[in-house]
Order: C-alpha cells, then structure tokens, then sequence
RNA sequence: CGGGGUGUAGCGCAGCCCGGUUAGCGCACCUGCUUUGGGAGCAGGGGGUCGAAGGUUCGAAUCCUUUCACCCCGACCA
C-alpha cells in the first residue's frame, strides 16, 4: 500500500477514490463501470447486511430470490416505470457467440432472441408478475418478501459503490390487503431504515417524504432517507415506496376480500444498496482513511505486537493468548497482524483501514502488564492493564460508535440552515449544507431552483412546520417546508 | 450523450516536440543480512509484444492515419 491520500480539503472526490482503493475496499472492474467489491470492502458490506436482514426477519419478512432476467414486454405495462427506467436497461439479444474467420468472436445473428430480455434494474414487474400467481385471498396476504441481488443500471457516469453498472442491494417488495397496511409498512421499513444509518453506521438521517419529481418511478409515494457527507453534500442512503395498486393494475394482482369482493393488492418496494458503504466513507473518513463504527467494522481491534526478535514474538504471543481468547469470547471482532512490516507502516495501514481499535503489545508493555490501545476516531492513547482490557475494550467500542455518531450529527446541524432569503439561500447552497426552507408546492420552483443552483428538494421532512413560513423562490406561502440541498 | 485528458513493468511517471546504443526512474515484488514503539537500511535480483492495427522510414515509444480503453468535468440516477 502506497503512501497517504489526498487531502479532503483539497478535493474531497479524489480523496474519496484514493481511501476506497487505498483501503482495499473496492477495485475498477475490466468493464467500464463495474466494480469489484474486495474482502474487506465486502466485510463491511457483509456486516450492514446481516444487521438489516436481522431487523427484516424480526418484522415477519421472508427473504426470496427472482431471476435477473426479465421478459421486455413486462417493463411496458406500467407506464412509470419504463419511463424511469427505460434509459439505463442493458438488452439481452443474442443467445451464442461464434467464431469468425474475419472478425475473431462474434455475436451470432443466428441466435437474435424472440423476445429480448432485460437485464433487471429493478425487481417489482418479475415479482409482480409471480404475486399474481401466488394470491387469490386476502388468506394470502400480507406477503413479505426480500430478496438480496444484483441490479443492473447502465450509467453514464460512475464512482465507486455510490453509483457503478452493477450493483448489490436488498429489494422488498410486499403485498397487502388495504391501503393503511401498505402504507404502514413503508414507514415501517423507513423506521428500519434510519435505525440502521443512525444506530449501526452511525450517520444522522433526516427521514421524510419525496416529491411528485424526485420518487420512484411507479410508486404512489416514495420516503427516504437523507445523510450528510463529509463535504456537505446529501446522500440519498435509502427509500422506501408505497406503490398504491399501480403494480397490481398492471399485472392484475386480485384478491377476494374477508367480505368476498374483488379488488387490486397494494404494494410497497424499499431498497438499500452497497451505496451505503460509500456513505459510510464518506460520513466517517478523514485525511488518515477510514473511520469505522465498531458495529459493522471488520475487524473491532487490530493487534500490532512490536518485537525485535523470536523471544519477544513468543513473549507476545504467550501474553496476548489468554486477552484475545476472552474479547473474542465477548465477541469482539479482533485481527493480529504478524506480517513482517514494520509497525509504523502497519499503525498507517490500519488507520487507513478505519480499525476502531489498534492494541500494541511490545515487551515495554509487557514488563507492566499493560497494552498501549489507540481510539482511530480520537486518536487518544490509552494504557490499559490486562486485568482490565476485556472488560474495558467493549466500552471503548460503545464509545467510538457513540462519538462517531454525534461528530456526524453536530457537522450536520451546524451545516443545516433556516433560511427565508433567496439570496442567503444560493450563497449556502454554492458553498455546501442543506436548506430548511419553504416551498410552494409546485414542480416548476422546483426545476427553477435546481437550475439555478443545482441543489434538489432531498426531501419534505417528517417534521415540516409552515407557520408564517413562505417559498424560497416564489414567495408564495409555503405548502411544505422542504430541505434543499447538492446531492449525489 | 457533449467537452477535456491519459494510455510506456503491478502502481505512479520520465523519454515523444527534434526518430538513432541494450527503453529509464520511484514505489511495489523476490533473495540475503541488519532492523522493528509512527510508512526501516544496505546489497543483489526478476519483471516491458511502449493500448491495438495499419502506414512513412535504412531505422518508430517517438512522425502520420485509424481504432479501442479508461479517467476527469457537465446533463440522468440508489
């Protein structure tokens, strides 16, 4: 691993790439746009993961697998969505290759499919077209199903993990009986949601509703979840939609109720995708690398033994043995590095790496009984005795997730802004933050502001208030309070 | 999809204008010895169809043509 990265001061993107690829998180795939998820970046992914299908489970969801093939003439029943959709579908056409004489390898004409398929960007059409096999009854419903995939959206411009080919996701996607339940179960998932940032990854949301212009293609209403990056930008971390009877209609999805009518199901679909690994990075991260949340970091602890020759080794690893046994008996994640670089490079190479905690053991140490641990999110030195380590490290870790947690929401509040004028309103957009402000309501302010300053109404937040408040833009009185800001 | 840029060892680059030894440097890698509490030192070593194809020339990394790929900046998006 080379040698530090570009400062966050100096261009937060280049930073952004350097940490990814520095950390051995993620590698460029040979196919423009395409990513290669590397173990440790997985690791995290992994651990979000398993956090999330927990809390879905808990909920009564079931997870499913689809196929990533999806007959084209589905995505033209819902007329929404193939206009959402429609620009970024990768078209399967042919079944065969065959060599050439000429031209080496080639597409064989002969092999021109029937009917293309699509490669899904999105799940709801192949799934709706199975729920209309699977429900009859209301006795069927509610159905929760998840599944976690890849999804395929060809994009123009990618970065890594925030928006690449190719990427891994959860999708729900649930039926219900009446409306209410499909409505409740989007705020359901939302609530999921925002714990999942706030009390795993450790980054503030704001939670709110989307606009007519800014939801899911096909959805009646779309809710998300809004973080703050590091350079004050929004980061759309998840959504969750309640999708009214539209997929039902177009896939004529009935059911017979309790009182023997027949109407549409109602539906909702929510994701969150590998990009919530960018967010992380990007919260968190710092001019040293990564900086992450004990919860889903890898590894909790790093050790790094400092010995000078094989006695010292020994002597190390006979103390270490019985601290490890018991912090993993607490299971606590912990790695010891016994590779033969030096520790000043392995100290860079794990804080680069976000480790929580880095333990060191040396014979100075050892001749005290004690271990030298440094917090990656502080960097305070702390000297612990072995007698007390097992016990303390747990609390270190609540620490870090905890502080790691309130720097971001402090950074995020003394960079959301109240504001009434126009003009104070372009100067905090131009240099980063978010603007709580009003809105009138119509998509036309919407598009002139987003033209004129490049910032998006990232969301109506659950807590709007419009007392006395009047559009940013128009004057009018506001029919929303919205936050504006620059988003990924 | 528009604008710009870059392709030379795994990575980062020099060489290219002005064609001419065996294509070079840093990092990484391998071997050995000495080291190890903030990116170790010395010695030795391996690794290249100079993005690809064609052309000009006695001779091409270098000049010309074509092409491909990737990166950056904009419009779209989880």
């Amino acid at each position: 691993m080379s040698k530090g990265v570009t400062p966050q001061s100096q261009n937060f993107s280049a930073w952004y790439t350097d940490v990814v690829i520095k950390a051995e998180m993620a590698d460029y795939g040979p196919v423009k746009g395409t990513m290669v998820i590397r173990p440790y970046g997985f690791a995290l992914w992994d651990n979000i993961k398993e956090a999330f299908d927990r809390m879905i489970k808990e909920t009564g969801h079931v997870n499913a697998y689809f196929p990533l093939f999806i007959p084209k003439s589905f995505f033209a029943r819902e007329a929404e969505h193939i206009e959402g959709f429609a620009k970024e579908c990768a078209v399967v056409t042919h079944t065969r290759l065959k060599m050439d004489s000429d031209k080496g390898l080639i597409v064989d004409p002969e092999s021109k499919l029937e009917e293309e398929v699509i490669v899904r960007p999105t799940s709801e059409t192949v799934i709706w077209s199975m729920y209309k096999k699977w429900i009859q009854s209301y006795r069927d419903l509610p159905l929760l199903i998840n599944q976690w995939a890849n999804v395929v959206r060809m994009e123009m411009r990618t970065r890594l993990f925030l928006r690449t080919t190719e990427f891994l996701w959860q999708e729900g996607h649930t039926a219900h009986a009446t409306a209410e339940e499909a409505q409740e179960e989007t705020l359901t998932i939302l609530e999921l949601y925002r714990q999942l940032l706030e009390d795993y990854l450790a980054i503030p949301v704001f939670t709110g509703l989307k606009t007519e212009v800014e939801k899911f293609a096909g959805a009646e209403s779309t809710y998300c979840i809004e973080a703050m990056m590091g350079d004050k930008r929004a980061l759309q971390a998840g959504t969750s939609h309640n999708l009214g009877q539209n997929f039902a209609k177009a896939f004529g999805v009935t059911f017979q109720t309790q009182d023997n009518r027949e109407d549409y199901v109602y539906a909702t679909s929510w994701g969150i995708s590998t990009r919530l690994v960018g967010a992380v990075i990007m919260a968190h991260g710092d001019d040293k690398g990564l900086r992450l949340p004990p919860r889903i970091a890898p590894h909790q602890v790093v050790i790094v033994p400092i010995a000078r020759n094989e006695e010292h080794e020994k002597l190390i690893r006979d103390f270490i043995e019985p601290l490890v046994f018991g912090l993993k008996e607490k299971s606590i994640r912990i790695h010891e590095d016994w590779t033969d670089n030096s520790p000043g490079f392995k100290f860079n190479e794990w804080e680069m790496k976000g480790v929580p905690l880095r333990m060191e053991v040396g014979p100075r140490d050892i001749e005290k009984d004690q271990v030298v641990v440094v917090r990656r999110d502080t960097g305070e030195k702390i000297f612990l005795n072995k007698n007390d380590l097992i016990s303390r490290i747990p609390n270190l870790l609540d620490e870090i997730q905890s502080g790691l947690f309130e720097q971001a929401k402090a950074f995020r509040d003394e960079n959301t802004f109240n504001v009434s004028n126009y003009n104070e309103f372009k100067s905090i957009i131009k240099k980063g933050g978010f603007v709580r402000c009003g809105w009138d309501g119509d998509p036309e302010t919407e598009a002139a502001v987003k033209e004129e300053t490049k910032a998006t109404i990232r969301c109506i937040p659950f807590d709007e208030n419009i007392d006395d408040l009047h559009c940013i833009y128009s004057g009018e009185p506001a029919r929303h309070e919205v936050i504006y800001a620059k988003a990924y």
